[in-house]
DNA sequence: CTGTTAGCGCCTTCAT
DNA sequence: ATGAAGGCGCTAACAG
């Protein structure tokens, strides 16, 4: 590590001291302009680089943000971080990345971790198995700047940048239920999740609306292996009452969902109509019979790192102890056909 | 940052010295087991973690690695850093995520960055643009591990890992020859890019075997923007030299085609055949009549990251300066039908 | 088996 | 406007 010059090293080819070069390379006001200049075009020319951990142990601060996020192939996530990654190049910042795989004990060693001051703020979205919280309200009591996004912790009193869940469920519901849906299923990967339970909140509001009655034995929660869903999903298709609509609440449910189809030639959306929450770049490459709900993924990631940066660079905690909800968008295209 | 307690607090909440404690934690043999057991219990109940920044300057070693990859919103580098941060996750190292977006000047930026020694070792896919190389050679030569995968450096002499793109280039054309294309046409980002000049190679080779010239106006380098890359589709596809098939040698050009094909009314396979290099996790989500090249995106991450894991650790550079070449798949969905 | 000491490279008060 | 000195928290060489 690090076999480049050292600002010792720099100091004594300037025939300066080591405050004094420190200083210069930070535009100190009590530094000659020709010094500053001097020293600039050494520093260039040597092409010195600072020693990111001896500046961040003696500031105690490290200018490296931690994104924490269940899974990287999905397409919301992917846009999060093209988002996040954007803001933090623009600010300086290093982003570490860490996966949880949707797995909570990952989650908490990533937590304890993450107790030892190595980022100055940390990004998460949890896992759909996150119920207990204590890992993170005993990270949060640190002090340590977190905002969550996407997939939030309600009991947590930090920034939350998310979408419009209750509304995007609800006007999913609606979609399926214009387009003459009565038996719909609704699927989902956890019953906990923050996103899980606004989206089927938003669910069972719109079938109310309508006076259609919620039928237990067609809400499936996948959270096991993509080999169950796929099971789970084929003997909903094959029950005796079968469903003429399917809420896919997230994107890998809806593929699974289009796999069982396939297999059971099951005509989407002929004998049984679909709408998904997807944010799939590929959308044109979709059968264009699923209707979908996308997410402001990018702009989520964006105000998300924004927010945070802000936190650690103004300490603005109490303004930012607010939720941010960004709007989804409804493309339908049941229609087009 | 870091509002734990440190190693001088602990000691002292044991009655020992700052170098047992050390010691005792690191499992050092020369500490007694009963010694071993109070530390790490008093290190538990304290949630003790130790400062990585104070750790990596004393040891000049962080155990972080770098990242640099150009894009993210592309299947194939989402699945390499699933396989990436598996072996990380397991050998307890850190990874920074840097994304290029497709512009060498970030590259470049990056590359001088990393002369600060902020990691261990660096994990790179080059830009489309990266012609000129003299920020990674230097980079090279201050010493820091560097592995290629998918996008290399031919000229650098260290470890590679890749796709058989040759190979790869020469099936798909093949197919496209097998399935009664004369007209070929190649779209590519790059010509200067490793894997594109392989895959093109591979393109000529097939063609010259079955001796179709090569009809260099049905050549496309798309290396703009998504919309002039839709032009120029649009205008090949619109032109009298009218391609039966096309060779779209990155998911991007292929999702653009399909675009192209869409807004035209020209039907895939009926009246122009394309396969294309894509690793969407949603194939069943594609349309059908779409052949494909996959890579094995996945495997090449974990490849890549335990080469340079290899190398940090175990300085095995000579052993690690070749070049892994990981087989491809072709799916055929045009039989499919 | 345990303690003392000396830095890693940088920033920053304090002195000049 | 510049320099000297101390210490961020940790590890490792050197003692005992």
């Amino acid at each position: 590590m690090d076999m480049g010059i050292n600002l010792k090293q720099l100091a004594a080819e300037l025939k300066l001291s080591t405050s004094t070069v420190s200083r210069a390379l930070h535009d100190s006001h009590e530094i000659s302009t020709e010094t500053k200049q001097r020293v600039r075009e050494m520093a260039e020319k040597l092409s010195y680089q600072p020693n990111p951990y001896a500046s961040s142990l003696r500031k105690q601060k490290s200018k490296t943000i931690a994104l924490v996020i269940p899974e990287i192939d999905n397409n919301f996530f992917t846009l999060a971080i093209n988002g996040i990654e954007e803001i933090a190049q623009k600010k300086n910042y290093h982003v570490l990345i860490y996966l949880t795989h949707e797995d909570i004990n990952k989650e908490i060693a990533i937590a304890k971790h993450l107790l030892s001051g190595r980022v100055d703020g940390i990004l998460i979205s949890v896992t759909s198995q996150t119920a207990e919280i204590e890992h993170l309200t005993t990270l949060y009591s640190t002090g340590i700047p977190i905002v969550f996004f996407d997939r939030i912790c309600d009991q947590i009193d930090t920034a939350k940048i998310t979408t419009d869940d209750y509304d995007s469920g609800f006007k999913a519901t609606h979609h399926l239920i214009e387009a003459g849906c009565k038996n719909i299923a609704y699927l989902q990967v956890s019953e906990t999740l923050s996103i899980s339970k606004k989206r089927f909140a938003g669910f069972k509001e719109a079938l109310h609306k309508k006076n259609i009655p919620l039928q237990t034995d067609l809400v499936l929660t996948c959270a096991e292996s993509n080999e169950s869903n796929y099971e789970q999903i084929k003997n909903l298709l094959l029950s005796k009452n079968r469903p003429d609509g399917i809420f896919a609440s997230v994107e890998k449910l809806a593929i699974t969902t289009y796999e069982v189809c396939n297999e059971l030639g099951i005509k989407i959306p002929d004998q049984v109509k679909v709408i998904s929450f997807s944010n799939l770049a590929t959308a044109p490459l979709l059968n264009p019979s699923l209707s979908t709900i996308t997410q402001p993924a990018f702009d989520i990631g964006k105000k998300a790192a924004e927010v945070i940066f802000n936190i650690i660079e103004h300490r603005a905690v109490e303004e930012a102890k607010e939720t941010t909800i960004l709007k989804s968008t409804l493309i339908s295209r049941d229609s087009t056909k």
